[in-house]
DNA sequence: CGTTCCAATCTTGTATGGAAGTCTGATCCG
DNA sequence: CGGATCAGACTTCCATACAAGATTGGAACG
């Protein structure tokens, strides 16, 4: 984490870490913390912050920090349907598909399956939110890769905002299932999967830790539910 | 213009502007301009035009300068892509679409004829590039309508870039076939118009401006091309 | 006359310092 | 003891200064 390769390595480093899950809603990125971190000054810091601000991935609160986004319950929603619209879309709008990229996908479902087997959490959520990255990536449109980058970073801060109980062997087999009618050529039916699958992990959301900013506490001392 | 109302204010002017064709695509955006016209700080411009190129609008050349995005063919053919896709998944996946949503477009669709017919190319571009943001906008999608925003701001770049010679009067034509088909809620020809529409925009660019460097120029000095 | 080289100038890149708002916790008062 | 107040220790915010690469125009040279 030492090497200032590029400029924007700071933003890759946050966002990769949320989407291993290691960072998760709420958390602070304090500008002089990570400046110390990286070994920089905060100007750059700051700058990282900003683009991730436009990204939609970091809030400011003025004068009082940089904070990972901590999406309301709605605004989970709207993720996930802006999600289901999109991938859908893009399936739908396929003209050529090549063989190299089922290939890839299936040698991604199978890192995927490695990663669940071995119990690594950290690889597991990424991959699960990557194989969407993937898929768009192999079909060479880099101005959707970069939309649905983002948006999965969302998602899986999401997920875990949400605790999704989405099993995460229910969500390999439906890349499977999204990965096979693919080969198949069938575009409607992976499109339709694709609509299923990101249904079924939304679903698996529950409203709980929106309505109060208390529940992480609550569950850290093991009190039970407005037993105050 | 004098007013720095909100921070990111300088953003929404420059994208306004380029919405409204008064800025082109490969026009230099100076930090030490900006910061005069607005009468800041460069820090403050420099932070604008940080989150405009995360929003992929306008690009930095290392110690050369900023500039508004110059898309390549291929990448302009890309932007129109990703819009098909999503824009066609967006109406595919309307769930209830309420009165008010046709009853806006419907308005819209006033508003740009007016500015046809009077021949306002400013408000003529940005009121024909702003359906598509207002259509997503209407259906309560804030997360896709951030998308969309700035998808058709590179789309409206590519436009005069690659000279579209698709007529305003068409495309608004065709604007205001998709709102009756939505208003008759027949979601899917909706969703198949969309994606014509956007086709029949993309195809009436030409190559022609990516190849020469010297175009503008060529042409602003009237010589005819290839003749050094 | 053509070419090379260099210096002046312009641009962004980066660090730093102080302004100003926000929170915390101690102190003071009733 | 309970509640208001205020000092301080944070934090981001913003401006400024200087570093350093890029470009340009002209001078020097063949």
């Amino acid at each position: 984490m030492q090497a200032p390769d590029t400029p924007d390595s700071i933003d890759r480093v946050i966002v990769d870490a949320i989407l291993a899950g290691r960072i998760t809603a709420g958390t602070r990125l304090g500008e002089q913390s990570l400046a110390t971190l990286f070994s920089v000054s905060r100007t750059m810091t700051r700058e990282a912050l900003i683009r991730l601000e436009a990204r939609g991935i970091v809030q400011v609160s003025s004068r009082r920090g940089w904070f990972v986004i901590k999406p309301s319950f709605e605004e989970a929603q709207e993720a996930f349907q802006a999600r289901q619209a999109i991938e859908m879309g893009i399936l739908m709008a396929v003209q050529r598909l090549g063989p190299e990229v089922v290939d890839k996908l299936r040698a991604h479902i199978v890192r995927e399956r490695a990663a669940i087997a071995s119990d690594d959490l950290e690889a597991r959520s990424f991959l699960l939110g990557d194989f969407h990255v993937c898929l768009v990536e192999a079909l060479g449109n880099r101005v959707l890769a970069d939309i649905l980058r983002d948006l999965t970073a969302r998602t899986v801060l999401i997920s875990a905002l949400y605790q999704s109980v989405h099993d995460a062997t229910a969500s390999c087999d439906e890349h499977e299932a999204i990965t096979n009618a693919l080969a198949g050529g069938d575009l409607k039916r992976a499109a339709d999967l694709m609509v299923s699958h990101i249904g079924n992990v939304e679903a698996g959301l529950t409203r709980a830790k929106d309505d109060d900013p208390l529940t992480n506490l609550r569950q850290a001392l093991k009190l039970s539910p407005r037993r105050e």
